[in-house]
DNA sequence: CGCGAGCTTGACGTTGTTCAACTAGAGTGG
DNA sequence: CCACTCTAGTTGAACAACGTCAAGCTCGCG
């Protein structure tokens, strides 16, 4: 009997960033000397879909959204917590141009990382090549995971499966600041904010979270699991 | 004035599978002496998410289908044409397991290259490497592409843009055959087989499209990328 | 000729969005 | 210190979009 394969809307990967470790002191010095940091206030956009992809990000502190703009619409693709590396898909790309916006939820710090010298190093040591690659590959495992979520749950499903995510990978614990509105949440789990108030009423009533103004708890992390994944 | 963003819900790419020209001669026949060719017909699984992936494999000829599965339900990722890749997510992941499953659409050929062979390319040769990157990179953000055009359209818009994939770039004309049922194209733009034959029945009383029981050609493919673009 | 799979069509129920009204708390200025 | 305003959150009611169910239809094939 296989264990059930659950997809969950989470978009966070287990593995800490880990490609810098098979570079070289020198190749960390070339980095460094190729890079600067910048601190971004809560709500400022790191970089901006469509717009020309000159360095490579590492959001070293913080929380941020990864998503896709249209005129009418946006998609969060992932929710980023640090530390973790943004900009990855416009590395080989003929336009080198960002696929997606990223934007923070807190006061963040980045590193910026000029884009031909992240290049370089990949194109001469193969084993950060092979990290790049598995680091890309994770990623979209994560993201059809959060796509499944996303058109095969309903509501419900899918809001316990953002609560899960903050709970577990993001802040890693059961009771957790709420530094996100109903409008955050909302747009997290693809839904409107009075869907999101009615479920999260719904949840409380239920005894599956408590709600305060400024923090969230699971309280019953069985039944609320069991939610995600029916759907 | 930027020219308007715009996410279809086709999973082609445009470019041809080039990453191996980037090999030497004696690198194609190391290639070649660790791959097998095997012919699948309709219907039949290349292979099958949650399994070893002993094999990262070449789709030579015919048409398949990419998917997640689940208990209940399934979701397409992409449909791929030949020629292309199949299971490069699988390369370095920990498990070395396939994290998708895909079925062929048409009877198909299908090369099989043995996974550490084709790793070891990896390892060696860094522009094969830089290739690698690249087709991921492209594949995520066509996924991506695929993934706002789930959630963010509506139905009418989802299939209008499932007939353009079809006609634009899996079949490049605007007749085509229809290898695919009714509960093919149900399932490519995610909604019930009933909607799917409404709207098809309206598409064709609007003048859009004529059906026949064994092609689709688009008549007015202006409205229909309007259709497929408002949502 | 009859059977069955795939397709079509209509009726109906569910899910979730939209709209509008209302509430509570945080600033702001007199 | 008290109105006043503004925003975020909540709640209810109406509505739209889709899926589901059931029935009928068509065509290929034994």
């Amino acid at each position: 009997m296989p264990k059930p394969v659950v997809f969950n809307g989470c978009s966070v990967g287990e593995n800490p960033l880990c490609c810098f470790d098979e570079l070289t002191e020198e190749e960390i010095a070339f980095i460094d000397e190729n890079s600067v940091e910048v601190e971004y206030k809560r709500g400022e956009t790191i970089c901006k879909q469509g717009s020309f992809a000159s360095h490579i990000m590492v959001l070293k502190e913080g929380l941020a959204k990864i998503y896709l703009e249209n005129t009418n619409d946006s998609l969060v693709l992932k929710i980023l917590p640090a530390v973790n590396i943004i900009g990855l898909p416009a590395l080989f790309d003929g336009n080198a141009v960002f696929p997606y916006s990223a934007q923070t939820y807190m006061d963040s710090a980045v590193k910026l990382i000029d884009i031909n010298a992240f290049k370089s190093l990949i194109e001469t040591n193969a084993k950060f090549a092979c990290k790049i690659i598995s680091m890309l590959a994770e990623n979209s495992v994560i993201i059809n995971g959060r796509f499944f979520c996303l058109t095969k749950k309903q509501t419900y499903g899918r809001l316990a499966d953002v609560l899960l995510c903050l709970a577990q990978r993001i802040y890693k614990t059961d009771k957790f600041p709420l530094q996100l509105s109903r409008k955050d949440l909302a747009e997290i789990a693809s839904m409107s904010v009075e869907s999101t108030t009615r479920i999260l009423t719904k949840f409380k009533e239920d005894g599956l979270i408590a709600v305060k103004t400024d923090s969230i708890e699971i309280l019953d992390l069985d039944r609320l699991t069991d939610i995600s994944q029916i759907g």
